[in-house]
DNA sequence: TCAACTTATATGACACGTCATTGAATGACA
DNA sequence: TGTCATTCAATGACGTGTCATATAAGTTGA
C-alpha cells in the first residue's frame, strides 16, 4: 500500500509545501510590516510593473498568476483604494480594463522588490 | 535593478507557485468531489496515519505541518464531526490531546491515499 | 437590426485561515 | 505550599479567497 515510491512523492510535496510556505510567509510579513501591502498585492504590482505596454490587461494578468478573476478584481480594489494604482477603462473594448501604476505606486514597488529578491534569495537557495 | 539573477529567482518562485496551486487545487477538487473532505483535512488524516504510536499528538503534529495551533484545532473539529478522528485526553498531561482515526476514518484514509499519491505522481513529474 | 450567445469585470454569500486572547493544567522555585 | 510564568488547546473577530451570479459590452447570424 505505501510503496517505497510513494514515501518519497509525499516527501518532495511536503518539501514543496514547506518551501512555499516559509517563503510566502516571510515575504508576506515583511512587506505587511514595512510596506502595508500583503504579498497577493505586491504580485499584482509587479506583474503590472512588468508589463509595461499598453494593453486591455486585467484580463490578460489573470492569465499570468494562479488567482482566480474574482481574487484580481478585489486585490485591484485594494491597491487603487491605496492609491497605488489606477483602473482606465479600455477604448477598444470596453468591458476590459487595463491598469497603471500611479507614481505612489511605482515607488513602493520599486522599494518593495528589493526586499522581494531578497527574501526569495534568502529561502530559494 | 532588475538584475538577470533577480529574474531567474523570481521565475524560479513563480514556478513553485505553480505547481504548489495546480497541484493542490487538483487534490483538493478529487477530494473533496469523492470524499467530501478537502486537503486539509487529508493531510491531517494522513499525519494521524502515519504516527500509529501513542503519544500527545496534537501537539507534535502541529510541528509536521506548517498549519497554525489554531489551523489544527479547527481541522480537527471538522474531521471530528465527520465522524473521522477522535480526540483522547492524554493522562499524563492533562493540558494535551492525542488523535485516533475511527473505523471511518481509516478506511476512508486509506482509499483518499490511494488517489492522493496518484494526483501527486501525476503532478510532481 | 434584433435575438441569443459569449466575454470582461464586479459583487455577495460563504468557507477557511490567522491573530490575539482565554481557560485550564503544569512547572519552578522561594 | 503559594505565587508567577509557561504550555496546550479552543474560541471569536476579522481578512481574504472561492463559487455562483449579476451587469454590461461585444459578437454572430437570420
Amino acid at each position: 500500500m505505501a510503496t517505497p515510491q510513494d514515501r518519497q512523492l509525499v516527501e518532495q510535496w511536503r518539501s514543496i509545501q514547506s518551501t512555499y510556505f516559509r517563503t510566502a510567509g516571510a515575504i508576506d510579513r515583511a512587506l505587511e510590516s514595512r510596506f502595508s501591502i500583503g504579498l497577493t498585492e505586491f504580485e499584482i504590482l509587479d506583474l503590472v510593473a512588468e508589463s509595461a505596454d499598453a494593453a486591455c490587461r486585467m484580463k490578460q494578468l489573470g492569465e499570468r498568476t494562479p488567482m482566480t478573476q474574482s481574487a484580481m478584481s478585489k486585490v485591484v480594489d485594494r491597491l487603487e483604494k491605496a492609491g497605488l494604482i489606477s483602473r482606465h477603462s479600455c477604448e477598444d473594448d470596453r468591458r476590459s480594463l487595463f491598469l497603471e501604476l500611479t507614481d505612489a505606486g511605482r515607488a513602493l514597488h520599486g522599494e518593495a522588490a528589493v526586499e522581494h529578491r531578497a527574501l526569495l534569495k534568502e529561502n530559494l537557495a
